[in-house]
DNA sequence: TTATAATATCGTAAAATTACGATAAGTTGC
DNA sequence: GCAACTTATCGTAATTTTACGATATTATAA
């Protein structure tokens, strides 16, 4: 599951985490559900499949992505499974760019 | 250039930026170079390829990523090219992120 | 101009991602 | 039990990404 990175050393825990949340993020389909899911609390599979006209498979693994990544949730609700944003991934995300190589370029002076 | 998102609408120009710029940060090494980048203030190529362990034309091609995603910069110093994190663009990135999705998972308070 | 040095680009093979239809798995109601 | 409904998973083709070696390209020095 682990690649080993060629690199001198790896990353730590909470940048692997990190990166993996910025690669879910980083398909703008996954970016444009994200929003949607923001937009509407929470919704159901069907409801992102008739909003992006794509297969349900499709979608279906998408939200794979999303949830293996911590940004959403999913709970099963009778046949359909109802899906929100992770509060604490998000949390997460947000934090850990915030204080994302601090040396450098501070997003709030420019100073670095 | 630009694909049709099967979406109802498309990402705003800033959302598309931002995206791709997460999409650049999503693979691991991209993730660390950028890390190298801050902590040496900047380098050249030769340095990462170094520090890496990756062919020389793979690292070129990791940076020019980075580059087109507008994270880093270069800059031609004799025979050498000199790379530094852009101070525009990580700061881009921090203010996107931080007010992406208010109406959900407020980082600071948690209401949402 | 020639040689050296550093990097970018090209061509290509391997791996990963993306998307789809088909199918399986689960729940609800009869 | 069965049928209807919703979603997840499987198998697979097309696309994209990644990595490499080989080859330009550009700058410096002699």
């Amino acid at each position: 599951m682990t690649k080993d990175l060629p690199l001198l050393h790896e990353l730590s825990r909470e940048e692997t985490r990190l990166a993996a949340m910025l690669k879910a993020l980083g398909n703008p389909i996954r970016f444009r559900m994200m929003q949607y899911l923001a937009e509407n609390q929470m919704c159901i599979t069907g409801d992102i499949v008739a909003f992006t006209s794509l297969a349900q498979s499709t979608v279906s693994q998408h939200l794979k992505v999303l949830r293996e990544a911590g940004l959403i949730e999913g709970e099963i609700e009778g046949p359909a499974t109802c899906y929100c944003i992770s509060s604490e991934g998000l949390t997460f995300l947000k934090t850990q760019i915030g204080k994302w190589l601090p040396d450098c370029c501070n997003p709030v002076t420019g100073i670095g």
